[in-house]
RNA sequence: UUCGUCUAGCUUA
């Protein structure tokens, strides 16, 4: 039961749902964990359809089995989708109502958002970076910032929300701000920092800018190899400000065509 | 590590 448990759930995670479903019918005994999984290997691959018979036929819902539902429907921004499963489910723990909380963030319900956040007695790390999220993705950087600040603790991902927003609404110079006070506090920058900090000097139109952001990165964080995804974003970059030849000789550098 | 929750860009367009 134990094995059978793991392997649902890693067919689930690489998303391999119908492996994951013959795995579970060869299985002698099923208990709610392999339920959930099957669920989760659904709802991770968007099988909406499946999902909704699987939580159908289960013999329990648990606390995991509605949060699936409602992470469900939020990636496919189904926000009323999230909202029933949310109010229907008998009781609320951190996890489902961060989960919640995510769905409205997606769907710029800022409002709802707040109040749910302010309603959860245990928020946790991911209750104070999705209602950050929140604000960033609605480009309330004020908000953001006050959400950013007053969070018991700022982790890498906290960092980079506010990174990510103020990189695509407020200026290249504060996103570069960010980008340095991250690495004083003790954030070492990753990818997704720098894809955040190249956008927003190319669209800041500031093409240069963005290709000495680049060979600096190549310089300063070797650590990190200069990943072909920000060759292209900075090719991309290049050829839409018409600057096809500095594009060309980048990507012949990096060994492309 | 037997199940559920948080961040960007690019591509698919």
């Amino acid at each position: 039961l134990f094995s059978g448990n793991l392997v649902i759930s890693s067919y689930a995670r690489s998303g391999f749902v119908d492996n994951a479903f013959s795995v579970f019918s060869s299985m002698l005994e099923v208990d709610s964990v392999s339920w959930n999984a099957l669920l989760g290997a659904c709802a991770r691959s968007g099988q909406i359809e499946n999902a909704q018979l699987i939580f159908a036929r289960m013999p329990e819902w648990s606390l995991s089995s509605w949060t699936n539902l409602i992470w469900m429907h939020c990636q496919g921004s189904n926000l009323e989708g999230s909202k029933r499963a949310f109010y229907e489910m008998p009781e609320w723990d951190t996890v489902s109502s961060n989960a919640m909380l995510a769905s409205f963030a997606r769907n710029g319900q800022t409002h709802e958002a707040r109040e749910l956040f302010d309603a959860i007695s245990d928020k946790d790390e991911i209750s104070w970076n999705t209602i950050l999220a929140a604000y960033a993705q609605a480009g309330d950087l004020t908000s953001a910032s006050s959400i950013f600040l007053g969070a018991p603790e700022r982790s890498s991902i906290s960092w980079n929300t506010m990174l990510a927003s103020t990189s695509s609404f407020a200026c290249a110079a504060q996103a570069m701000e960010l980008f340095h006070e991250m690495a004083i506090e003790g954030h070492s920058p990753d990818q997704l920092s720098f894809s955040s900090l190249l956008n927003a000097c190319s669209h800041a139109g500031s093409i240069d800018q963005s290709l000495l952001l680049f060979h600096a990165m190549a310089r300063d964080h070797q650590e990190l190899l200069i990943q072909s995804q920000h060759v292209t974003t900075m090719v991309d970059a290049l050829g839409r400000a018409g600057r096809t030849l500095a594009a060309q000789e980048l990507a012949e550098d990096d060994g492309r065509d």
